[in-house]
DNA sequence: TCAAAAGTGTTAATAGTACACCCATGA
DNA sequence: TCATGGGTGTACTATTAACACTTTTGA
């Protein structure tokens, strides 16, 4: 057989699609969009886009979330690939969902509004298109899954945080209220989670400590577990 | 725009590889294809194929196993998405992996031996077309992290087993000794593993009880957690 | 009778959970 | 002065890890 053994074989469309999350004001929250083409155009959805021929995935998923945000170098993560015949109702495409952890004071508004796209709570979505509500309890399941070994939160918060902001970050993703006192317990063992010399007044009169995550001894901290 | 939006986007031929897990003489084995056709014709790879037109993507993998073992009915999970540009030297190819479960004693053997596929040892496998090696290590970490929370491991042994097989099931799978009263302790707790008035007396003079999978007993167990 | 695998409990260490009060400050 | 969120330690419980000898039986 030759290389066109290959032709033989049917092709498809291919989608990223992307479950963007934030957080603010105690809250997770998901970028959604309102779907500009038919078919089901208005609905809400997830942001997506069709994969190209020179890219690679990874690279597509990327390059929705930069076209939608402005951002780079986003925390992201595969959630899987969803490829039911049907799953699509207006042609068949198989894709590939990725969770995005990002802070959303670096979200370049403008550029999301021209999308029609808006954060929504998390708790509180309204009904997605297609399979996209599979896509985001398989996501927020992974991430669950993710922050309690590894400090990926950080990627939601300001550089400079309370412990009381990283905490009820914590709290809506796992979906359960934590204990403040052994929460900072568990804070206090991690060398790469850095107290400040900086105060937070935003939210009490006494002033939250703000600290810092350092990625140069998370890397030491990881090499040192093997 | 129309439905025909789609069609501005390019299709890509995608393609499922399935990591075949098997475990016999207390070893974990995987089931590894000749590569039958060009390029890199001979090389060992994962058996694969591409997805159908009117097949879901769990569908082709399902297919996909059994074409090559004759089984039905088969533990599989999916391990994700690969879609660099490049992996597949012949043509763009994305490919999305599972992994299977199976009892190596259900396979037809002259149906893989007619696809050229062997049982090779996890720990001595050869090089690997592609980016299949990824997809091994990547389905070992999955199985690895699953079996700790589910019973999945009972699917490749046979109906009856002894603690002994268990044990070393579950250390060819994570790599580890396990403690022998530890490891019986913890199975004496699971009401789904039935103690069978049967022996075996195959690998010991004395003889060693024989335990089975009860699934109904598993299902109250999973709702009762809830 | 002895080699080879099966079977069996207790103790120590660790990790996780529950819980309530004082502190600092701006209004 | 008081309301608000920030900050702190200890005791209890549950889970996990370490560890060695006896039993059975076919060759």
């Amino acid at each position: 057989m030759s290389p066109s053994y290959y032709s033989l074989y049917p092709k498809f469309h291919v989608a990223v699609d992307c479950i963007i999350f934030g957080f603010r004001q105690g809250s997770l929250q998901l970028l959604l969009q309102k779907r500009p083409f038919e078919p089901r155009q208005g609905e809400w959805s997830l942001m997506g886009g069709f994969v190209k021929n020179d890219e690679d995935l990874d690279a597509a998923a990327h390059r929705v979330l930069n076209e939608l945000t402005g951002i780079h170098n986003v925390y992201m993560e595969q959630v899987g690939a969803f490829g039911s015949v049907h799953r699509d109702s207006g042609n068949r495409v198989i894709s590939v969902a990725y969770y995005a952890l990002l802070n959303m004071d670096k979200v370049d508004n403008a550029l999301s509004h021209v999308h029609s796209a808006y954060w929504e709570n998390v708790s509180t979505l309204p009904k997605l298109l297609f399979d996209h509500r599979e896509m985001v309890e398989m996501a927020l399941h992974k991430l669950r899954g993710r922050i309690q070994r590894q400090p990926v939160g950080f990627q939601m918060l300001p550089s400079l945080f309370t412990l009381t902001q990283l905490q009820q970050l914590y709290e809506a993703i796992l979906g359960e209220p934590l204990d403040k006192r052994n929460f900072r317990k568990r804070v206090y063992e991690m060398p790469f989670i850095e107290k400040t010399p900086e105060v937070d007044k935003q939210t009490s009169k006494r002033g939250a400590a703000l600290f810092r995550f350092n990625d140069l001894e998370y890397r030491k901290e990881l090499i040192f577990k093997l």
